[in-house]
DNA sequence: TTGCTCCTCACGTCACGTGAGGTGGC
DNA sequence: TTGCTCCTCACGTCACGTGAGGTGGC
């Protein structure tokens, strides 16, 4: 019954993950489990008797965001800054303003990525969409005859369009 | 008249553009204009006489398409490959269907890449407005007490919150 | 003994960043 | 002469990837 999304608990080790079980109920890979252990995003609760990490689930949550917010955009340092900021403010004001801070930041820059991403889609989906009309195209003389093709005159055609199909060299 | 933003045409240089007046364009940087030069994305019509590069309107429109391909987490060998697509197929339907196909999955990709990003920020936005009630927070022994605070009790809470700030070393 | 998972170096890679030292036109 | 923009090496950086060689439990 175990397969490789199951942690392979070690004998007599509890509730604690290896690096293994990290990587796969992380979807990464152990470099990575090891490397921002090593940048102090995560840390194993201890080690077993032949030097094994092993982690509590409360590492893996950690581990989890922090991929997350790397996927996000975030650098390792400042994944490292948002873990430690409520730990370097002396109050609960202090600490819920910096936080509250960084994360509109973050959730804005996360807006505009979102922006960009959809634009270029809806770009890329345009283009697809005009490729059609390529399919039944019978010019002997492609791909250069492209440049004097009325499916191509349209001076409203995306950018992704005139770039990878209007040049060729 | 002259801002950063306006091209420097390099003196009888027609309507070329030098490295400088394509990274100000692109907003990018010299060294990028010049890696993806190497790399085969983008080539000057010809250098000045002192040696300068010089780029034509087209390749300003591949530098903009390949930048923001990157930004969309494409690495710089597969949008090579999306630019020579169409010049490595022998005839209109083969080109219009491989570069479909190429577009239809980059299409996919961004999707699911738009769907976790939003994903994020709403949990991020989640835990913003949680934190509201914090800041009215008057615990003394603060942070430690938060793991016993009823404001945090509510086991739906967003994981970005339990992580960055129920957890305290 | 074999296979599996883990370990520690340590060098490689990708997409640039960042000087160092030099050139050419206003 | 000074300031600006460009040039070519070439080493640095970030976030890992990828072996090399070794260990320990079924």
């Amino acid at each position: 019954m175990t397969n490789s999304s199951t942690p392979t608990v070690a004998a007599g080790c509890g509730d604690l993950l290896t690096t293994g079980d990290m990587a796969r109920l992380s979807n990464s890979t152990l470099r990575t489990v090891r490397f921002y252990e090593q940048e102090g995003l995560i840390e194993p609760e201890r080690r077993s008797h032949c030097g094994h990490r092993l982690f509590s689930g409360r590492e893996l949550m950690r581990l989890q965001l922090a991929l997350d917010l790397r996927e996000a955009g975030l650098s390792v340092q400042s994944i490292k800054d948002l873990f430690r900021l409520k730990s370097g403010c002396a109050c609960p004001e202090e600490a819920s303003h910096r936080m509250s801070d960084a994360l509109t930041a973050q959730i804005d820059t996360m807006q505009q990525k979102i922006a960009k991403l959809r634009k270029l889609r809806e770009e890329l989906t345009a283009m697809v969409s005009v490729l059609t009309e390529c399919r039944t195209c019978e010019e002997a003389s492609f791909p250069l005859s492209c440049e004097k093709c009325d499916v191509l005159a349209n001076p409203e055609l995306p950018r992704a369009l005139r770039v990878l199909w209007h040049d060729c060299e």
